[in-house]
DNA sequence: ACCTGTCAAGTCTGG
DNA sequence: CCAGACTTGACAGGT
């Protein structure tokens, strides 16, 4: 089994390389020129995007191909007050540049739209800024030029007391998405809701790939060993109805920050329980992604494959690939 | 140069 | 019904 190595938004390792400069909107609303303010998110977008191909660059050097973005590139993208900006065009350029390097790079990359985000949600404001913010998502992917194999993860959501209620609103709001949308998106276990198990029926029942924390599993298990539901997972990843190729199913690695924190996030990983886990689904399967979410970001990384070395070098199952990349079982 | 409180957004819990 | 927690990088305003 090939196993991809990735990181999140950020590098500890670079210098002022921020991809999420912003601005509050209570500085904007002091501005006296308002047109000149749009015109300054935007700088800090290109800057962002320009901060990113950066990013994408120490990707490449570390062999990393597998990458997800901020969700902050632009500031106030979906604001309510700025509804009546389009910063799109303007960015265009740059959103093509970032797109052309990963392309270029055969890299694999995505969004995590952040928690507001929420389809099981039963009030209709949420739902129509829930829209918004994925379409917002959706569009930067199409501007960078990618196809479906970019996609944005999410969770289901809130329950509202009511777990199988949230459950079917979710898939009707899901259902009633744009399919340039519907097909981009994955659907990922979290540490308090909706659990590995409840998840993978939702991802079936929707037709969206899974993408399933081991972390989040570990702290809301639900009773279900991972490695019982993986065979399931790794079929929703099969994509039927995707304009572009099946991709391998991915899977988030962290570490509880501490016993008194369990679903907090560790600065590094460590590498035990997800080496035993990838273990367990080897055989049968072919290749996963591992996007690694560590507070030490690229550093964890490459602490990890650090890790992965001397696993191999005293005779472990691993075999080492490239700067961030595996090979598990046969 | 460094520190601290705040930030657009949602949901859950406890009072 | 409302305040605070959750979680996180970066701003904003202060020293």
């Amino acid at each position: 089994m090939i196993v991809r190595f990735g990181f999140v938004a950020m590098s500890m390792q670079l210098e002022n390389a921020s991809p999420s400069r912003t601005m509050t909107m209570a500085s904007f609303a002091k501005l006296a020129d308002r047109e000149a303010g749009l015109r300054r998110l935007e700088r800090l977008a290109e800057e962002n995007l320009g901060n990113t191909l950066r990013l994408l660059k120490h990707c490449k050097y570390m062999d990393v191909k597998v990458f997800r973005f901020t969700s902050k590139f632009i500031p106030l993208a979906t604001h309510e007050a700025l509804a009546d900006w389009s910063p799109y065009e303007a960015l265009a350029p740059a959103f093509a540049e970032v797109g052309d390097f990963v392309k270029e790079q055969g890299m694999r990359v995505s969004f995590h739209p952040d928690h507001f985000t929420v389809l099981s949600t039963p009030r209709e404001d949420v739902l129509r800024h829930s829209t918004k913010d994925l379409d917002h998502h959706v569009r930067m992917l199409e501007l960078m030029g990618l196809d479906e194999r970019a996609t944005c993860n999410i969770h289901i959501g809130g329950t509202y007391g009511d777990k199988a209620a949230a459950g079917e609103r979710f898939l009707r709001h899901f259902a009633g998405l744009d399919g340039r949308i519907r097909r981009r998106l994955t659907l990922e276990n979290d540490d308090k809701t909706f659990n590995a198990a409840e998840t993978l029926v939702i991802s079936e029942a929707a037709g969206a790939p899974m993408v399933l924390d081991i972390h989040h599993h570990a702290v809301n298990s639900g009773g279900e060993r991972a490695e019982a539901l993986w065979p399931r997972i790794m079929r929703t990843w099969q994509r039927p109805e995707a304009n572009a190729p099946p991709l391998p199913p991915k899977i988030h690695a962290s570490s509880p920050k501490s016993a008194n924190d369990p679903r907090g996030h560790a600065d590094y990983v460590e590498p035990g329980p997800l080496l035993d886990f990838l273990v367990a689904i080897a055989d049968g399967t072919p290749a996963v992604d591992v996007m690694i979410e560590a507070k030490r970001k690229d550093e964890a990384l490459l602490k990890l494959m650090d890790d992965l070395r001397a696993v191999s070098a005293a005779g472990g199952p691993v075999r080492i690939v490239d700067g961030a990349t595996v090979e598990i079982g046969s």
